[in-house]
DNA sequence: TGTGCTATTTATCAAACTATCAATAGATAT
DNA sequence: ATATCTATTGATAGTTTGATAAATAGCACA
């Protein structure tokens, strides 16, 4: 109940579509975004028409949600950390997936990854990429270097179990901030004991 | 390219309609839950108001067809699986999981699974209990007969990490499935290795 | 062969949707 | 205060949607 009464009715534009994005994010990650235009304009206090001065298209409005939810989920300094030498491979994980899901976990994101990725979307596919060149296959080279330094490659399967266990934790995610379910709600712990369980799956 | 023209015009009522779950089925699969009655016309090359002669309305069409998915999916030998004191739980495991994705990792079941999840329909939530008292807490009692044979429950932590491995499998299948990724192709590795980590972090 | 039943189609409605455009009113500068 | 600019609204066109009712046509049986 923040019952602040909108002291502007007029709004700077770069300020007004920013504030459009945001409380778009918010409406199709709950409503999908099949959801009407009319019912996002009056959850902003705005007319309908209002969001085309913004927005050549609703299509159009989608995509930049979509752009904000991808962007601004990665942290420049992940690569730093899970290449740091100076600390355990399995400590390095334990953080980085600490902030990771820290970030992924919001509803917000969580659905509308789910939502674009049934539609099948390009930027969907991307992000998936992104995922897999730097998370998953920074974590095998890491692996490689901190337990098997001989072996010059890692194997498919060796890269299909972290896969795997990164997809527990989204999934225990999805359970805990989609779903809804009562979940065990020490995340840390979850995820110190998927890592420990990938490391000994690996060797 | 099945070229059979349809041979009859007419179709008795039972079997037409089990013709239109089917159909839907697939294609609200594919195009999710908001497409429109006249595009499932379309593709069962009828029109559109005769679907209203079989179902009142587009929600009770729906709900059958999430009835119909959801239905069907258990296997009654696998609560006596899960249980079979002749095998190890481990060998158990590998086979209920191997028998269990095999039936769930139709991108059909996936993609209503996960359509009707973000919906926070209410048979979702249903198969959630079922899947949580079925698979879950019978693993979690089995495992404690086999491991911990003084421990009265399952602690909250070790039910987590049941689901999570659970989970885990469901997302492998979702990324092959659903989103089309490269995978790791030898589901059955990915299973025994999971239930191997699961093993490992319980103990 | 023709008669009756009903599966299917044609025609159509009302509501809701995206999108457009002219009219209005809040802010800024003089 | 007045004028100017433009963010915002009101009105509305054109489409698509779920749903209904009357007209049509396939099939079984006499």
């Amino acid at each position: 109940m923040t019952d602040e009464k909108q002291i502007k009715l007029r709004l700077p534009p770069q300020e007004r579509k920013a504030q459009f994005i945001s409380k778009a994010i918010e409406f199709f990650s709950q409503e999908g975004f099949d959801s009407s235009t009319r019912q996002l304009a009056a959850k902003l206090n705005v007319t309908q028409p209002l969001l085309y001065r913004y927005f050549p298209s609703k299509d159009d409005l989608i995509n930049q949600v979509y752009e904000a939810v991808y962007m601004g989920r990665w942290d420049d300094n992940w690569d730093k950390l899970l290449r740091d030498q100076s600390k355990s491979l399995e400590e390095r994980l334990n953080i980085f997936y600490q902030q990771y899901t820290a970030k992924v976990f919001e509803d917000k994101w969580l659905r509308i990854f789910l939502f674009s990725g049934l539609k099948g979307i390009e930027i969907n596919k991307r992000y998936l990429k992104f995922v897999q060149e730097n998370v998953i296959q920074v974590i095998g080279d890491q692996y490689l270097k901190a337990y098997k330094p001989q072996q010059l490659r890692l194997t498919d399967r060796e890269q299909e179990i972290i896969w795997v266990t990164h997809g527990s934790l989204i999934y225990y995610g999805i359970r805990k901030h989609v779903y809804g379910s009562g979940v065990y709600s020490d995340t840390f712990d979850i995820i110190e004991s998927s890592i420990r369980g990938m490391l000994a799956q690996l060797s």
